[in-house]
DNA sequence: TGCGAGATTACG
DNA sequence: GTAATCTCGCAA
């Protein structure tokens, strides 16, 4: 399920727009690193909602991390968006993450769970929204396949996610291998 | 009611 | 290396 994420595109309403390169997979009761491993809270209510969605939380005081339920409702199950390729609307985003231009290379503007939403401009409005809203007023993100080829199983990645200290078992981790986006080092 | 840990990042 | 300072679980 995951690893279907990688190469579909996050578009947002303005035109910015990044291709997926890297994710990893949450679950609920039966997953310690999760969120949603000790039930719903205020939180991770979204998770515990229909597939589609878009579950935004605050991390470490500082930033915001999206994740993409894929659960069907009552199910707790999602996958974060680590790191994305960016492919459209590079002016806003750069706008969106530096003051200062100089020194910066577009290859980080979307490395890593902060940093893609900060450029993006993903924020606390947007936990819930549905990614799936193809209507003419939809949604201010949708998460869409442009027919580009998915990259092939053999370029593809797994491993521990990154930054937790339980569940490291279990290799959930997927990415584009030798991706130059990528949010960790080879 | 308070404290420690956490799906992290920017800047010296 | 460290500060930034939110949310939650658990202890008191």
């Amino acid at each position: 399920m995951a690893p279907d994420l990688l190469g579909k595109l996050l578009l947002g309403a303005d035109g910015r727009a990044g291709r997926i390169v890297e994710v990893e997979a949450y679950g609920g009761r039966s997953d310690p690193a999760s969120h949603a491993y000790r039930g719903p809270t205020r939180r991770n209510r979204v998770m515990f909602g229909p597939a589609g969605h878009l579950y935004v939380y605050f991390s470490y005081g500082v930033h915001w991390c999206a994740n993409v339920v894929t659960g069907e409702a009552g199910v707790a199950a999602a996958v974060l968006l680590r790191a994305l390729d960016p492919v459209a609307g590079l002016d806003l985003m750069r706008a969106a993450r530096w003051t200062d231009q100089k020194r910066q290379v577009d290859r980080d503007l979307c490395r890593g769970p902060g940093r893609l939403c900060r450029a993006m401009g993903i924020g606390a409005a947007h936990d819930g929204v549905d990614l799936c809203d193809d209507g003419p007023s939809g949604g201010p993100f949708r998460l869409v396949d442009d027919g580009t080829p998915p990259p092939p199983r053999s370029d593809l990645g797994t491993g521990p996610r990154i930054g937790i200290s339980v569940g490291r078992e279990r290799l959930w981790r997927f990415y584009v291998r030798d991706h130059p986006g990528l949010s960790a080092r080879r």
